[in-house]
DNA sequence: GCAGTGACGGGACTTGCTCCCATCACTGTA
DNA sequence: TACAGTGATGGGAGCAAGTCCCGTCACTGC
């Protein structure tokens, strides 16, 4: 028989996720996720940096973001390039079969401040990567500072409108979308 | 003779600052800021909620701005109310005389992952404060979102501009220049 | 003179987080 | 088959953040 169960991080991040939907963030302790999750609190210090983070790991949106934008063609503007990374990650980190979860998550972090501050922090990284990735595709820098706040901006709108709705669309779809009404609001400023 | 030696908010922000230049953020405790400040730990946390918050309490940006706002004159598009807003924060919260410790408590900020994180978790504030500000003008949701990203994106700039240099402007005139180099940047995009 | 009031001191307690060491199924090698 | 690594985990000591509760005492108004 195997030593240890598989997957430990993702039993952590399910059991995190059902705790915090039943008894809410701060009234969980890092030894009960740990515990359900068949594990003990140096387990969980061992897979993530703090108990935030359990919901926040994984795949770093801000390097495929940067990876994207890089390999956008090189006539793009730079809201083109955004457009080419957008699209690039829906394939990447959100399947179909990823929306349920997506949702749960949303709603447990919007439930708290502490996990409301985590996720602001993962959007300055993401629009920081892409002001880098901007500017070595020689693009200058106050423009690159806003095309990546738009950029972000349109990030969060789709990831709202992927996860919230019921459709069956997949997140490359809904980011376009978002990228073009982002495009046509800053137009109407 | 007076039982307590007067304004403890201050005293202890200040023994914060100096601490933090000192030996850094983490390596400094609760308790050695409220001793340096003549006080105690309980005191502190009667004071601020959290150790973070010594460098972000007092004047909350967010009321200002969509003070500001709301003040604009009706016919000012999304983007002019935004500059109104900036242009009133200006002589309200950023006197000269506070560049000095704006660029101390900025450069204590920049050296601590926590304090970035808080300071992301305050531009999600300003933002959301800026949206309901305009939306409440009449401004369409998405419009709103767009030009408050933009604001919140100018207000930042004109706040490194303004306590980095040593020049002798003030915060609206940094502000105003900013919001321009924001608006001809999006249209570069 | 005298009973509130309110800011502060102080200590007990929970929890997030770090450090260090022991455990033991699995691995490759002889 | 034997045997010395390896590496993920368990477990416990310890520190600091943050909460709670209660006592203290100069100031206040009556």
């Amino acid at each position: 028989m195997a030593r240890w169960q598989p997957d430990p991080t993702r039993r952590l991040v399910v059991a995190a996720l059902e705790l915090f939907e039943e008894r809410g963030y701060e009234n969980t302790t890092v030894i009960e996720i740990a515990e359900r999750a068949g594990l003990t609190k140096s387990t969980f210090f061992r897979h993530f940096p703090d108990k935030r983070e359990v919901l926040f790991g994984g795949e770093t949106m801000a390097d495929l973001v940067a990876k994207g934008i890089a390999a956008a063609p090189e006539s793009a503007t730079p809201l083109e390039a955004v457009a080419h990374a957008l699209d690039t990650i829906g394939r990447a980190a959100f399947p179909p079969d990823r929306r349920a979860f997506g949702a749960r998550r949303q709603a447990v972090i919007a439930a708290n401040p502490e996990l409301r501050e985590r996720e602001a922090l993962k959007g300055l990284r993401l629009t920081a990567s892409m002001i880098d990735a901007l500017v070595r595709r020689g693009v200058p820098d106050l423009t690159a500072r806003v095309a990546a706040e738009l950029g972000a901006l349109a990030w969060k709108i789709a990831y709202e409108r992927w996860s919230d709705t019921s459709g069956d669309d997949e997140f490359g779809a809904a980011a376009r979308r978002a990228l073009r009404d982002v495009r046509e609001a800053s137009s109407a400023c």
